[in-house]
DNA sequence: TATATTTATACACACGTGTGAAAAAACCAG
DNA sequence: CTGGTTTTTTCACACGTGTGTATAAATATA
């Protein structure tokens, strides 16, 4: 400990903590009351815990001025009830897990935002787990929450890869998949329409006379990454352009791996003239590298992202994207596991698919002032 | 639900889920399989449930092959322990809770990467709490992760108000202050030397000729919020520079509060030529109107925030920002949190003050190419 | 072989809470 | 006051695991 102190480059007071009640405790053990359990308010008020127990649950098998005393003894004595004890008796923790690949991505931390929100309004807890997407870190600790029992589990699995161990723990634990689904399994899941959404951003940049438009692909193995060069390959064809393979570059979600993928559209003899990024972070790096070599954005380079995360309004210029509603998709997860949870019966499949809206901001148009251009908007009912 | 479902403004499929090998369940209810107990194992084992308990924990009690047999017949029989009933009876539930104010806030998001990080190192789960900064909520919800018994707590702490009910949960359950610490109180805390990560900015900026440094301060009670304003102003004290109190305006932890801050500092009859924000979001607002009333950064206003936040390299211009390992700071709070858990005797206290370093980029300088320059660099070891 | 010693397993209780069923108490009608 | 009904409380077991102690088995010692 000494030597990692030091190593920490810290002035580290040290002194003895304050003891201040604890005559009544062993010396050598750390100065922890003794949490006054159901059997103890028993004692004094001369019942037995069984008694205790209803009254505190509001049973109406206990006579009512009983319960109120009680519950007065149990107030006065600073009962809390124990919830891991609950838990093992009840078969339910009122915890969730939920497991993301990347949060220091805002998308991610967006979401997380919404679940936890949304699970606390239901008197649940969360468990966070970040994978790195890392695929045998993601299925070990699906086991580890199993075996904790947390009562369900929202997963932004991180690859089609997750379906194997997916499929084996479907019977262990309720899961819902948020943002990315999995062809061949037949779970419930919250997904935003992301073919819609890269192909309004495509449409969009065609519509403002880009013919070579470049796509930096998310390469991970997820339905968003599919279905969002799906829908890119998808406007391109419909406007009758060629959909060129070179023209589409694998990226990461990262600003780095935008950096990197928008060298390699830079170097071509014949660049695009516009670029679609998978993720916001990717069309950061873009901008980056552009404003390196002096490329400028949007006359000489439209570029366009994904997610909208909140910063993509500040960066320089500010970015042109595809929102997804990242709060609520976290919330309606959250919300539809627990309906899951509370129906008794084998419960039907849910499968969400929420639309995404184009966002127009500086990156694909010459700045007229910095005003919101709600370019395609599809309604939707605000928060649940 | 159904209407739920119908506010969405979703495509939802629904069809019954595929049952596999569940004929021998009942019918009615869910087609999760009986977990398998340590006396299904002694049953089969033809021992008795507490030999199979000691089997499994490698107790010296229980003869090696006996316990080769017994753990075959576990893993045949695909034994997963109930970490419920473990915690109930090893009192320990290898759980954490993280208290954080506002995930959406970079800072914070990274903090709870490294705290994640370091927890699954060491075998802990982390349950979150986003609080945003509701001071009632932070005093409930300790409460609560109290009664789930969670071994400890890392609680970034929303202002001084949650020391009154810090100090009623002392003796609960061991905690950790990450970020701010408590005058008054005498706890553990992992935390950043604000003053002097102040003072570096305020120096910085008297060194590149200002004299009119304003300064947009961190308007919630906590220690970084006021270390931040005392360093800004013994930088000026130091170089004889008078301190004028309306230069000191508040602002709040969010993009907008900046664009606020700004607003108030331009309306000035003798503005500030260059601001020095608490953080990076309230810098990153100032940027945004800058740029709207075509203020040039750096030559008319030089601006520098706080924290380095992963963004603040770049928006337009990259940020001069005092930098943080928030990573870092997350990971050694968990380090000491679990040293104390491990450790029998009431230990010492243990206060961190890890030192920040001063990151200059272009909002305070002019642009001559984009090369990071550290100007000021407190030398730390790598990480923990 | 009988006894002492070690080793391996069984037994029973514990953790804190919840709950069906038996028992006790209260109430009511005759 | 008796017998029946209803209300209230007690009793005992359960959840799944861990563990001190008694007991049985195996081994060593005399």
């Amino acid at each position: 400990m000494a030597g990692f102190l030091s190593v920490a480059g810290l002035s580290s007071v040290l002194r003895p903590a304050l003891k201040l009640c604890n005559l009544n405790m062993r010396s050598h053990s750390k100065s922890r009351e003794k949490r006054v359990t159901i059997k103890d308010i028993a004692k004094v008020a001369g019942v037995t815990h069984g008694t205790v127990s209803r009254a505190l649950n509001d049973s109406p098998l206990v006579k009512v001025e009983t319960a109120k005393r009680i519950k007065r003894i149990a107030k006065r004595m600073g009962y809390r009830p124990d919830r891991i004890a609950q838990s093992l008796k009840r078969r339910r923790t009122k915890t969730i897990g939920l497991i993301i690949p990347d949060i220091l991505n805002p998308f991610f931390a967006t979401i997380t935002h919404g679940v936890e929100e949304k699970a606390t309004e239901l008197g649940y807890h969360v468990i966070l787990v970040n994978t790195n997407r890392d695929l045998v870190r993601e299925a070990s600790e699906i086991k580890l929450l199993c075996e904790r029992k947390v009562d369900g589990l929202v997963i932004c699995p991180i690859s089609y890869g997750s379906a194997k161990h997916l499929r084996r723990f479907k019977n262990e634990s309720p899961f819902i998949l948020l943002g990315s689904n999995m062809p061949g399994l037949v779970v419930d899941y919250v997904v935003s329409d992301d073919v819609q959404g890269a192909y309004l951003a495509t449409t969009h940049l065609i519509d403002l006379g880009h013919r070579r438009i470049a796509h930096i692909s998310d390469p991970s193995n997820t339905s968003p990454a599919e279905s969002r060069t799906t829908g890119y390959k998808k406007a391109l064809l419909e406007r009758k352009i060629r959909v060129e393979e070179n023209l589409v570059v694998p990226g990461g979600a990262n600003i780095d791996s935008g950096y990197n993928a928008a060298g390699k559209l830079f170097e071509m003899p014949d660049p695009p003239t516009a670029i679609f990024a998978a993720n916001d972070l990717t069309a950061i790096g873009v901008l980056a590298l552009a404003k390196e070599r002096s490329i400028s954005v949007p006359e000489e380079l439209a570029v366009v992202g994904y997610d909208d995360i909140e910063i993509a309004k500040y960066v320089e210029p500010p970015l042109t994207t595809v929102a997804q509603d990242k709060r609520r998709l976290g919330r309606l997860a959250v919300q539809l596991l627990c309906d899951k949870l509370n129906s008794q019966e084998e419960t039907d499949i849910h499968q969400i698919v929420v639309q995404p809206t184009l966002v127009v901001r500086a990156s694909s148009r010459t700045a007229s002032k910095s005003v919101l251009n709600l370019s395609k908007v599809t309604v939707e009912s605000p928060s649940s």
